[in-house]
DNA sequence: AATAAAGTCTACTATTTCTATGTACTTTAT
DNA sequence: ATAAAGTACATAGAAATAGTAGACTTTATT
């Protein structure tokens, strides 16, 4: 399961998505409209800025900004910041790998091949989708 | 992350499965094996045969052995007996479904219709790789 | 019939992770 | 100077996960 982290980070690119053009947008306003709890939204814009994700202006007037385009903006990366690895077992994972403790031999554990395509099938989604599709796909039909 | 609970089931299937032909296999012996707490794996093995996927025998040369072909044991079934949903989001969930708190329009969310995605490409993976699968797979090179 | 070897069932405790909050500090516009 | 913002770090509270305990039932063996 998705952690409240990482949901409240997706719904916070996605109102600073449809932001673009006008200024800085504050932290009590996304948290008010998302319904998240302000100092924990904070740390997570805090995470997103710090690996260059938004734009951050401090003082009066200041406020969070995309720094990407919302196509740029995959899922994966979100995730991977938020959550950690996209793996459902360390020895699956690409960018958080380390070994399973209670396992006797990595190279013939069928348990980590199987994970392997579990997580290359979610991984394709995740690379393949932007904050933008979201965007995109809220004002379709469903 | 997959939790113990699903590994340790895992391996216990798959160690049955290595054991067809043979008595039934005690419990203190697939976790002394498979290096599994004894007490946990009951409650794990209690699981998979109230689900139908193990038999069980009582008493002096009783044990646990498969109740059905390792070919027809998926992790998808595995997983939502010990971990419940594979999607990410509850509101994604097939067979664990249930609204997102927060969500304000569920018909028209973009997350929600990405993390179908998601689930619809790691249900593919998880439903299509068998018990029998992952035996045969640890036979092979890395 | 007695005994010992197994699984069953329910409850509980411990540990870890996740979620959230609190306090003090820095930067910037007015 | 002041107030409006973000920054940083620490801590508390809640929930989920992992593991343990003990009493009970069934069955093979003697």
């Amino acid at each position: 399961m998705l952690s409240k982290k990482t949901k409240y980070a997706i719904k916070a690119l996605v109102v600073l998505g449809k932001n673009l053009s006008q200024p800085p947008m504050q932290i009590a306003r996304i948290a008010e409209e998302e319904h998240i709890p302000k100092k924990f939204l904070e740390q997570i814009l805090l995470d997103l800025r710090n690996a260059g994700y938004l734009y951050s202006k401090k003082g009066a007037g200041g406020g969070y900004s995309l720094n990407k385009n919302p196509e740029d903006i995959y899922l994966v990366d979100i995730l991977r910041i938020t959550d950690g690895p996209i793996a459902m077992v360390p020895c699956a994972s690409l960018k958080f790998y380390h070994k399973c403790e209670e396992c006797h031999d990595e190279v013939t554990c069928g348990i980590r091949k199987a994970f392997i395509d579990v997580r290359d099938a979610s991984l394709k989604v995740l690379s393949e989708t932007s904050i933008a599709d979201i965007i995109e796909r809220e004002k379709l039909p469903a």
